[in-house]
RNA sequence: GCGCCUGUAGCCUAAUGGACAAGGCAUCUGACUUCGGAUCAGAAGAUUACAGGUUCGACUCCUGUCAGGCGCGCCA
């Protein structure tokens, strides 16, 4: 399966081979879109004015030649030519029926299947250990979960991998935390939490106490050692934390194919460093040991401290070492915020020079923010994820009591459930992930306009008019009925449709999971509009089959398209 | 100081170098004795931070300025 950008591109770039032989390459840059408005048709091309600059020809004579050119096209109901010299595209209308009721029945429907063969891993979430999760991990987490989901759909191996901070320096701090402040108690209530103030406390005693720190460096190396004590109590910090985690993965519906902290790739670091002396990339400079970049803007990449500690980089060196042994990913994606840009621009050129061939791609999104300011935890005004998913559904079950007070309240729990994080995730995913992000409950929290209940909403609708309609004619076959597009919003509806396939791919290619979000919500509105103002189960016979098959189709692709952003479908909302 | 990123109606956000800059919130008008009103139809609201440049064509690319964010060898 191809999509229909693809198909007309490929048809059109033929024909301008054909009008213009005298041009020898630049061929890549023929391409057919979506037009910017439905009055110039339902796709365009504009390389006529390129190309007539190349060759200091009219372009509006270039684009006539082009046509006269164009093999026949079943697809194609209309060719013209408009303005300066663009070539507007009108798509049969037979075709295009045909073409939904094909999507329809496609399992994932009309999309290619590019990634059948390749594997990719996908890097995100990544929370510390022994730190509640905040707010600021819902970012990576659901964009990553959107990717993940994504390219599962596109047929790739996905290898999804929580790649947990479990193996800092704090960890001395927090051993000592641990041992003279934590409260039995509230390490039992809420063990997270408390691992965390014993943890400030600690840290900040070392800001003052020398002792206390060099201490802690101790406890640090004996954990690093193999130490049985600190190794044990290490392990109780990670199997609490994970504990912990796990409820929020489980809310957000996301899951991990690997959970490797740090500490896995601990034995490799060594190696690594050995490697990069080895080849001559790496070398001491004022007691540590660095790789020197190529790109001036870049600064030299520490591999090993003065004290002899591996950091940060030497991890991600061997964890990339440590990927492509063991899973031979065509590309392996880290989605985190955009203080690491360098950090990682660093440690791919570290690799590339390693031999790395593998493509490493660093998916950033902006840090959100208060209007006051960021977001810290000394000043106290950090949101941690539990409470912010728990306001969201909060908020949602006010709206259904309201909307719904008639429903049983389990019920309305549970598309509460559904449309608060719904709301929650699509706030993230509806944006350019790289926009600074100013956090205010109103706006992440919103539940109308442009946000997953309105999405929820339309799809719930098309369910309770299949539901209808089943009721109403229980024996009728609609297969039988052929698909029509009578009326304008049917024909939109449909293009709508069939653009499905080409904005997954676009969605995936560029990381940005916003692309397929954005689509939905004008699919959704279409939909909305058509409801709103075309009869279907009152419409005559043949009309009505074919509404509520296109209304099918429809929910089909409303449905697997939130899906991939991981957000759920009620039948009733 | 250097580097990376961001600047679009009152607010929040769209727009693979293409045609008149597209939506949502808030505001104002309309639409339920008819398929679900968390909806729909419509109105109003813009010198795309500023100044140059490249281009047939610039929100988009280049240069400079201003404003904000983030980062700048031994924390991850």
């Amino acid at each position: 399966m191809t999509t229909i950008e693809q198909m007309l591109s490929d048809w059109m770039r033929d024909a301008f081979q054909r009008t213009l032989p005298e041009i020898t390459e630049g061929w890549g840059t023929v391409a057919v879109v979506v037009t910017t408005s439905a009055e110039f048709g339902d796709y365009q091309c504009n390389q006529s004015m390129g190309f007539a600059k190349l060759l200091k020809r009219n372009p509006r004579q270039i684009a006539e030649a082009v046509i006269k050119h164009a093999a026949p096209l079943e697809a194609m109901a209309k060719l013209e030519i408009a303005g300066p010299g663009f070539i507007n595209i009108t798509l049969n209308q037979e075709w295009l029926a045909s073409r939904v009721d094909e999507a329809g029945r496609d399992l994932h429907c009309g999309t290619p299947q590019i990634g059948a063969g390749k594997t990719v891993i996908l890097d995100y979430s990544s929370p510390n250990v022994a730190k509640p999760m905040h707010i600021g991990h819902i970012r990576s987490t659901v964009i990553g979960n959107a990717l993940d989901r994504l390219h599962r759909f596109l047929g790739y191996r996905v290898i999804s991998d929580n790649h947990l901070g479990d193996w800092g320096t704090q960890f001395g701090i927090m051993i000592m935390g641990y041992r003279h402040y934590a409260d039995p108690v509230a390490l039992e209530a809420e063990p997270v939490e408390e691992l965390e103030r014993v943890y400030v406390k600690s840290y900040e005693r070392s800001k003052q106490d020398e002792t206390w720190l060099s201490q802690a460096r101790q406890e640090l190396v004996k954990l690093q050692t193999g130490d049985p004590d600190n190794r044990r109590l290490w392990q109780q910090f990670v199997e609490l934390s994970l504990k912990e985690f796990g409820h929020i993965y489980k809310r957000l519906d996301v899951t991990f194919d690997l959970v490797r902290g740090e500490s896995y790739y601990n034995d490799r670091l060594a190696g690594v460093v050995q490697t990069l002396l080895d080849q001559g990339l790496a070398r001491e400079s004022d007691g540590a040991l660095v790789a020197f970049l190529d790109d001036e803007k870049l600064p030299p990449c520490i591999v090993k401290k003065t004290d002899g500690g591996f950091n940060y980089a030497t991890t991600d060196l061997a964890t990339i070492q440590s990927r492509i042994s063991e899973f031979n990913p065509s590309k392996i994606v880290y989605v985190t915020d955009e203080r690491q840009q360098n950090h990682f621009r660093q440690v791919f050129a570290v690799a590339r020079k390693l031999g790395c061939k593998t493509h490493l791609e660093h998916v950033w999104f902006g840090l959100m923010r208060l209007p006051e300011g960021t977001f810290s935890t000394r000043q106290g005004n950090v949101i941690k994820l539990e409470k912010y998913l728990d306001e969201a559904e909060a908020r949602a079950l006010a709206v259904v009591k309201e909307s719904s007070p008639e429903m049983p309240e389990a019920r309305q729990k549970d598309i509460a459930r559904a449309a608060g994080i719904g709301a929650v995730k699509y706030t993230d995913l509806s944006q350019n992930p790289q926009s600074l992000v100013t956090f205010t409950w109103e706006k992440a929290l919103a539940l109308d306009g442009n946000s997953a209940p309105y999405l929820q909403y339309a799809y719930a609708r098309i369910a309770s008019v299949q539901d209808k309609y089943r009721d109403l004619y229980p024996k009728t076959d609609l297969e039988t009925y052929p698909i029509r597009l009578g009326e304008p919003i049917e024909r939109v509806l449909a293009i709508m449709i069939l653009r499905f396939p080409e904005t997954v791919l676009r969605a995936t290619e560029s990381y940005k999971p916003s692309v397929l979000a954005d689509y939905l919500y004008e699919l959704a509105s279409a939909y909305s509009t058509f409801y709103q103002n075309v009869p279907f189960i009152k419409a005559p016979e043949g009309v009505r089959e074919s509404r509520v098959r296109l209304c099918t189709v429809v929910a089909k692709i409303l449905r697997q398209g939130l899906n991939l952003l991981g957000i759920e479908t009620p039948d009733r909302i």
